[in-house]
RNA sequence: GGGCGCUUAGCUCAGUUGGUUAGAGCAGCUGAUUUACACUCAGCAGGUCGGGGGUUCGAGUCCCUCAGCGCCCA
């Protein structure tokens, strides 16, 4: 970090220009390494951001441009403080989403059973049926679309001046990021925080993948309930229920309603038969029936929902699953164990026809044989209600059971709601979402997905003598021989001809959760093993957006607290989200999504920031080009207002600090204190909004006021101590101002500031209270300079109001005012009267509020 | 249904622990005209701070309530 005063001779170029600014700049950083990571630094000079990798299969847009404008800021503040910051750029390539858009991009599906084509080219526009490749070739399509769309990221962070140390990125896909992720998966199966379990699970049937809890959202859908009459076993009462999905009808395992229902009572413990199926079932009590809800007793499937789930495991009922992996209904075993049948003949009868259909198909079937039998009683009711999807789903979740790997969340909750209150956030409310989620937990962490470009399960299962898979004891791989991929590897004493063999083995066939490893960015990042990793973790922020707070956010968390029994950040950045004019949300089936790279091109670099870093931590923030062109305007003022500053300077030698005399210019040095107190609290506080708004609406009065007032002193005399003090408060005044916008403005005040120094702004010191030397006025400061700008701005008023120029000459000026205010204009008087071009300025006592009269010289 | 925000000028938003006459930018209107800047400068106009009630000497700010918008969770 160099001494801000390192000043050099002033040599200014001669017609300075934002136009291509950009260009220049990315390559002489690059040069210079400007961002470099510190290595040999400390934990506490080191200040260390785990970035977000943005999914680079999504559609660029201007909400990246947004949230990391923000961070950026906040890392160039922090690297001006003289910390050391660790500022790492990832890509989240890993995923379904890349996957969905290779499928669609080359045409391709992935069937695991195909066999690696070495020469397979893909189709060059894509076909109408879509091409089945093997999962080898499909990874590798993968690899090259991402690699394409990361250069077209990277480009974009590089023309918003992002001051991203490049040496540090990863991808989630790297081997780097398979090496972490399977090594965190192996520690957290070592320590019994991770187990699997062939457990009901929510399934996507068009993804063909388990989901977790956090990828759910609850979709308004039109639903109907059904009244079903079901014959009690004594042959003489029945009971109605009432059902929205009578489709599961034959995976009925018992009739539920809530303990204290009266009407239900006198059936606890007693049997019914189901419709059409003519099985046995129990009627059961259970507290989470809802005697409000239908008829106040319903059927438990297997499985319909996660109540039935619940009541399943609770109530320890028998399974009688029927809906399979892609959907469509499983043959059933009327007849055989656990399936209890009175009329197997019926059974088989109305069921046949139901075997292999969708759910829709099965629910019109029976529906039809209900009627028809005279069980489905009354009219159907057309109802809205709740359904659960994967978020990037388009048909209702099912439940099926299948074997899946599981990180234990629930009896950690505790302790994560206090990690949760550990977390400094920004904004403050943004905890509630975290609480919230955490204490509506209800199943630990699925993290198997039966997919295809992801991290693979680091493990083998032994097969016994029947070619049974031993699930129970997984084989391991060595942590020096991380990553591995089961499918192509082979564990220790066996050789790959036993694959699939009897006493042979198999590898796990699943990927993991793009979250198992996304939670595992700080140590990516950090090189989790190296010698870098202490030196950055835990790190200091987590910058992100607040609807993956209950995804990202939250498993970082949990990976962190099981192992490192820390938190992974200390403060928590949340950003708003960038709405369209309308202050719609921005999304890609709406059409309304604004790409970045344009804006660059038209607006600037700088101007696009300044609009971005206009949005208050954590809100929502409406596009507005209009902003940008003010933030354009305030770049180029920066430009001229340097320019012609520095041109006072120019040939002369910059007057220290100690110069500054004059009433005025030590008044106004009283602000720039108070601006730089103010910009750098705002700072501490994550408040980069704040920080810009003061130092722009300190620069526009600088510029309009202070510097026409002193204009013409600055000119003088280079032997004048007013003269001096003039420049020197110039120079000052400047240079704070310089390096205030520099966390905004990174281009524009990287070139003014290179008119008169060697380093760049970007690595010089962020200003302080030391550099004034104890010249601002203490008492007051700013009144004396207000005081005077209001008996300008006066004049001013005078002379539009006279519709004259500005320059007009007033011949005489009488200013009504205080005696304590006109001491302040004479403090100012020789500037005032350039400034204002009067000839004779004096005084009226008054006591009402300020005011001028004027004459005009006579032209 | 539960939670968290938001509602201030035509538009976008500031307003820090309650304290003079509620601020800024944009847009609008009126002027100026070139030795830093027309991507400029000066000025004007524009608000019952969502509605109602309360606490207080004093409320945009605190409390209650209602309404609308948005998000999160169920």
């Amino acid at each position: 970090m160099e001494n801000s005063s390192a000043t050099r001779a002033v040599s200014l170029p001669d017609k300075p220009t934002l136009d291509g600014i950009e260009g220049g700049w990315i390559e002489r950083w690059d040069a210079e390494q400007v961002y470099e990571f510190d290595r040999s630094a400390t934990r506490e000079r080191v200040f260390s951001i785990d970035t977000p990798p943005p999914t680079v299969s999504g559609s660029l847009h201007i909400g990246h441009v947004f949230s990391y404008t923000h961070s950026d800021t906040i890392a160039r503040y922090q690297r001006m403080r003289g910390r050391a910051v660790f500022y790492p750029m990832g890509w989240d390539d890993n995923g379904l989403p890349t996957e969905r858009r290779v499928e669609n991009y080359f045409g391709v599906r992935c069937d695991p059973s195909l066999p690696y084509d070495a020469k397979f080219v893909p189709p060059t526009s894509a076909p109408e049926q879509k091409l089945s490749i093997s999962r080898k070739n499909f990874v590798e399509l993968c690899h090259q679309l991402t690699a394409r769309d990361e250069e077209v990221f990277k480009n974009l962070w590089r023309h918003l001046g992002l001051s991203v140390d490049w040496s540090l990125e990863y991808s989630t896909i790297s081997s780097l990021a398979q090496g972490v992720s399977q090594r965190g998966f192996l520690a957290m199966l070592a320590r019994g925080e991770v187990y699997s379990s062939e457990a009901p699970t929510l399934w996507d049937v068009d993804f063909r993948t388990a989901v977790s809890q956090a990828e759910l959202e609850d979709r308004d859908r039109p639903g109907a309930f059904h009244r079903v009459r079901f014959a009690h076993s004594d042959g003489v009462n029945f009971i109605d229920i009432e059902t929205t999905r009578p489709e599961l009808l034959a995976s009925c395992v018992a009739l539920v309603a809530h303990p204290d229902d009266e009407r239900y009572q006198k059936y606890f413990g007693t049997t019914v038969v189901t419709p059409l199926f003519h099985v046995e079932v129990p009627v059961v009590a259970h507290e989470l029936a809802d005697p409000e809800k239908g008829s106040g007793i319903a059927m438990i499937c297997t499985f319909g929902d996660t109540t039935d789930v619940i009541w399943w495991r609770e109530l320890r009922l028998p399974t009688r699953a029927l809906i399979g992996r892609d959907g469509r209904f499983l043959p059933a075993g009327f007849g055989e164990e656990g399936w209890p049948c009175r009329d197997l003949a019926a059974a088989r009868a109305n069921y046949a026809p139901l075997e292999g259909k969708t759910v829709n198909q099965v629910r019109a079937a029976v529906v039809a044989a209900l009627t028809a039998s005279g069980e489905l009683i009354g009219e159907v009711r057309p109802i809205t209600h709740p359904v659960k999807f994967y978020e990037k789903g388009e048909r209702p979740l099912e439940i099926v059971t299948s074997r899946q790997w599981f990180v234990r969340t629930l009896e950690h909750r505790d302790e994560l709601l206090r990690r949760g209150d550990e977390i400094i956030w920004h904004p403050d409310f943004m905890k509630h979402r975290y609480r919230t989620w955490v204490e509506g937990l209800n199943t630990d962490w699925n993290i198997s997905r039966q997919r295809f470009f992801g991290v693979p399960f680091p493990a083998w299962y032994p097969l016994d003598q029947h070619g049974d898979i031993l699930f129970d004891s997984p084989l391991l791989p060595e942590l020096a021989d991380l990553p591995i991929d089961p499918s192509s590897d082979v564990p220790a004493g066996y050789r790959e001809e036993q694959r699939g063999q009897t006493l042979g083995f198999v590898g796990d066939p699943d990927v993991m959760d793009t979250w198992a490893t996304s939670s595992l960015t700080p140590q990516i990042a950090g090189r989790w093993g190296s010698d870098i990793f202490d030196r950055v973790f835990p790190m200091d922020m987590r910058p992100q957006a607040h609807e993956i707070i209950r995804t990202w956010l939250f498993s970082t968390v949990v990976r962190s607290h099981l192992e490192h029994q820390s938190l992974p950040w200390r403060h928590a950045t949340i950003s708003g989200w960038v709405l369209d004019p309308d202050r719609k949300k921005m999304s890609k089936s709406v059409g309304n999504v604004v790409t970045p790279m344009p804006l660059i091109e038209t607006h600037g670099a700088d101007a696009l920031r300044y609009w971005a870093a206009s949005g208050r931590p954590g809100t929502d923030t409406a596009i507005d080009e209009g902003q940008m062109k003010v933030g354009r305007r305030l770049a180029i003022k920066v430009l001229n207002a340097s320019k012609f500053a520095l041109g006072r300077l120019e040939g002369h030698a910059i007057p220290p600090v100690s110069a500054v005399e004059s009433p005025l210019d030590r008044d106004l040095l009283g602000v720039v204190a108070q601006l730089i107190t103010e910009t750098t609290a705002a700072f501490d506080d994550f408040d980069y909004a704040r920080a810009l708004e003061r130092t722009e609406q300190f620069f526009w009065t600088f510029c309009d006021d202070y510097v026409e007032l002193v204009k013409v002193r600055a000119y003088g005399d280079s032997n004048s101590a007013d003269t001096a003090s003039a420049r020197a408060t110039l120079a000052i005044t400047l240079s704070v101002l310089q390096r205030l916008f520099a966390p905004f403005l990174p281009f524009v005040t990287a070139e003014v500031w290179s008119w008169w120094h060697e380093n760049s702004v970007h690595a010089s010191a962020w200003p302080t209270l030391e550099e004034l030397e104890d010249r601002p006025t203490t008492e007051n400061p700013g009144r004396l300079y207000r005081q005077v700008a209001e008996v300008l701005g006066l004049v001013r008023r005078e002379k539009t109001t006279a519709k004259v120029s500005q320059k007009a000459e007033i011949a005489s000026c009488v200013v009504k005012a205080t005696d304590e205010v006109w001491r302040c204009v004479s403090d100012a008087r020789g500037d005032l009267l350039a400034a204002a071009s009067i000839h004779e300025l004096s005084h009226q006592l008054s006591d009402d509020d300020l005011a001028v009269s004027v004459s005009f010289v006579e032209s």
